[in-house]
DNA sequence: GCAAATTAATGATTTATTCAAG
DNA sequence: CTTGAATAAATCATTAATTTGC
């Protein structure tokens, strides 16, 4: 079966790689003109229509944006209920827990101080 | 001397089965009180702190989606490789290409986007 | 069989993104 | 326009598998 006749469009690795690359630098709702040549270099790895990069391109933005809201949401969930401290104590909590290989007692303000000073990851003992 | 001083923490068999069925079953970005959970669970089976838990997640993650999408890739060469669709009817989307920017007036690209989402099928050379 | 040498996996860091708040 | 928060991608580095010659 070479290829069922597929009723949709299916971009092929190429095509997505190059239309992430033109999300990624900025590309967000292209005009008539961009899609046109948009769609005429992409043919170039396979079948494709102006529609299909149209709503690739819609699509695409309204997703990350949903998966944006998503963590966020989640993650002011966890701040919000109840009595428990955010990622960065209770990170420091359990390391020092697991690993008391860092020893500075907790005087309260200069945890507090050295939590909101790390990192994003927040798990990186040694950063920059 | 009980253990040479591993830089880096290396699961226990029971601790991987223990991930990786965690993983199967939908964790992927697990929160700060997840994460806390999982490490106070698994350091029943050995050493290990909340960002081992945290970088395996990650890793984990990262590493299954390139798997696919390698798979993915070999697979559309598989499919194309036969093929050789070199260049389809060329639809009115490639001469477009060479369309002198429109440069009548700028057409503002909001109304543009208004036509173009009331209408996505402007994009179709010849039909549907 | 057994280590040294080499390769594959994978833990840990760094870098680049994303959206939206200020 | 800049920055905050949270990753995900890319990369570095070390451990495990394995290959190889003896």
């Amino acid at each position: 079966m070479p290829q069922s006749p597929s009723s949709r469009w299916c971009p092929t690795p190429e095509q997505l790689m190059i239309l992430e690359e033109m999300y990624r630098s900025g590309v967000r709702t292209p005009s008539a003109q961009q899609i046109q040549q948009i769609t005429a270099h992409l043919s170039n790895y396979g079948r494709i229509e102006g529609k299909n990069v149209f709503y690739w391109f819609q699509n695409h933005k309204a997703r990350e944006r949903q998966k944006l809201r998503r963590r966020l949401s989640r993650h002011y969930q966890l701040l919000c209920s109840g009595h428990s401290l955010p990622h960065h104590q209770l990170y420091c909590m359990q390391d020092a827990t697991a690993f008391p290989q860092s020893r500075h007692h907790a005087t309260p303000t200069h945890s507090l101080h050295l939590v909101l000073h790390s990192h994003p990851t927040l798990f990186l003992p040694s950063h920059q």
